[in-house]
DNA sequence: AGCTAATCGAGACGGTACGTCTAGTCTTGCG
DNA sequence: CGCAAGACTAGACGTACCGTCTCGATTAGCT
């Protein structure tokens, strides 16, 4: 039995120090050179006090960008909603590509997929807090989309997600590829062809397919 | 100006106990948790030996599967071309899936994938030796159908294996998603709605379409 | 601006514990084959305790031996004093020449001194902690002696212990020569001719001359 | 068995550059950093070519100064002779106070001393080669003075000379107390007091006492 | 002059130890 | 009790040398 220390009297000001000491040596560093030590230095902290809270060092990277995105928390996280569902995607599509050439997100978010990949509880939590609200949000859009139509009714909406995302990671993951405008836009017309409605199928939209996961 | 050393005088004994003590250790504790030292040791070599022919922990254990790839150097690479491609690429699939599965591929796949993230060099060297191959022959298996009129006939054979793959490999690696059969069937089925031939355009298949690339 | 330990932080246990090992090694392997790292495995303590607290190997090896002179604080450091100085000075001597020819003194004593000739700041600890001492008592043996006329009321006492004993101790560290009871004799009278009082001089001892240095 | 090389084959600009570049790198790093290594690097030779022709570290060292002293054969060894024995050992002592002051011979001969002093082997070869001559001429002139009845018919050489260079030897090692001309003159002085002639016995110098050693 | 055997420069090898760094645990006062 | 501070055991890091061991390429003497 492990002796589990008492939440009520931790220090904020502690962990805040040591989140924003995080952030500042992933940047000046690295992540594979960041050590434990040297956060606790710099946070003018014991290290003792980031054992007690943290189980690793990916977990404080992790909490350390959460808190981040919860600085701003009513961030708006809904898709464009014009009604042109390729047109929406494709500003979308090429934001996100232009978010992956931005080096300030380059080094941080390797790293943490570095660890998500070795660790699935760190991925469970990084479903849950960062990746699970976004893709929600992307869902949201091609669900008003399948409503409207424009996708087949029995679209599974996970997959969907995967053909029109996992490319363009995949791509940026292993640099296997140039990430451009254009492969966007190529990657939205893929997928709207291989999510359209059937020809020969007289739908509604939603409510006549078979349910959908989630 | 770095004093190379000569490969002529390099001990193949030496290379292959290295090899081979690296494959071992990465099975019995895991990637994250070997070391050189441990390489060296078991190897019965001196450290030097593998800083003088490695760059990299990375390196090491990429040429360790490499090599064990290289072992069977004729090994059928050339995917099944029955004709009907639905159902050779099912199959492919579905055999990619079993492999994600098996707990003997898992550890040091993704190892290395964790390290190829995060150094571009060791990523360069994993495509050209590794995944280049394997991908040419599946651009093969495509570029058949294609000229079959299977596939359309401007489709760009690198964003197609995107298609079909990402999906799968961003699911494994994320641990995003279930890896069935179904789910391999469903990316085949997706695939071959987004790249099947424009049903108004008559083509004649190879040859009409503007140049793909490679 | 180099960061310091806090030594009242420091542990005792492992102080004693390497300490130990030190000196059993230099007994087992000789100095010269002594390493830190043996040093630290055989005490069961991290190198880096060792580095803390002690700036070279030599340091730790004199400081083993000072802690056995230290284990027996109010050890007879007095010479004898008979009152018949040419008999005192050949028994004392004597038992050097014995003591140097020890095996179990060889050793260590060898491995300081060649430590000692190039590093002044290890050779002026030697001389506070446990040279100084000794000849201080050799020195209040002279000094007693000078009092009863026995010496020159103006020999300087430094030089004469140099006269004394740095013949022995040249032939023992270079073995220029034999090491017999009667070499000690020799010494002795030698000694006692150069410093004994002049004889054309009328002295009555301890007073007359001018002040002696220290 | 062990092989020995055919000396007759030996290359003698390599053993010049071997002992070049051991004299040079002494001077630049000092005797406990030179290494093997470094000398065979700067002598452009294999390390082979070292390990074949000298047994260790201090003997090519050793060797590389004993080249230095055969360069000039025929250098007057023999010490002055004027008939004033005080006057003339004075002029020496003196001398070899100020030459133990000259920073270029102090690190080379306390790192050979230092190898001496652990190594039988070494101390032999040095005694032979390099300080037996010196001794020798050394006791050439105390014979001269025995002869004239300057010392005690029946002193003994030997120990003559260390009486006299075993304290300066000393203080020069172990750094026990300044080097100055004074303190060669206090030696000699005193040196002459204890091998006088016994006053009570009416000898005629060489010939009427025991026979000395060597 | 050609042959043959040893020495040569070069440097890779299996090793040992270095001195540094970080992990994760433990200890000591302070608040 | 949580905290900052930091010493502790443990052990990997990458480097420097050790002394041995091939490699060709000279380079002697000997035939």
């Amino acid at each position: 039995m492990v002796k589990q220390p008492n939440p009520a009297r931790r220090s904020e000001r502690s962990r805040q120090a040591i989140l924003t000491a995080a952030r500042e040596l992933v940047h000046e560093v690295g992540y594979a050179k960041l050590s434990i030590e040297a956060i606790a230095a710099r946070a003018g902290v014991g290290k003792q006090t980031i054992y007690r809270w943290w189980p690793s060092k990916g977990a404080v990277v992790l909490d350390a960008f959460l808190a981040l995105s919860e600085a701003g928390p009513e961030r708006s996280m809904a898709l464009p909603d014009t009604g042109d569902l390729e047109a929406d995607l494709k500003v979308v599509m090429r934001a996100t590509v232009a978010e992956f050439a931005d080096p300030a997100f380059e080094g941080p978010i390797r790293a943490l997929n570095t660890e998500i990949i070795n660790d699935p509880t760190l991925a469970a939590q990084y479903r849950a807090k960062l990746a699970g609200p976004v893709d929600e949000a992307k869902k949201d859009r091609l669900r008003s989309a399948r409503r409207a139509g424009q996708l087949a009714a029995d679209a599974d909406l996970d997959l969907a997600l995967e053909l029109l995302y996992a490319p363009l990671y995949q791509r940026w993951l292993l640099r296997s590829g140039p990430l451009t405008p254009e492969y966007a836009d190529a990657l939205v017309e893929c997928f709207l062809k291989a999510m359209r409605p059937d020809i020969h199928q007289f739908t509604d939209g939603e409510g006549s397919g078979k349910p959908e996961k989630q």
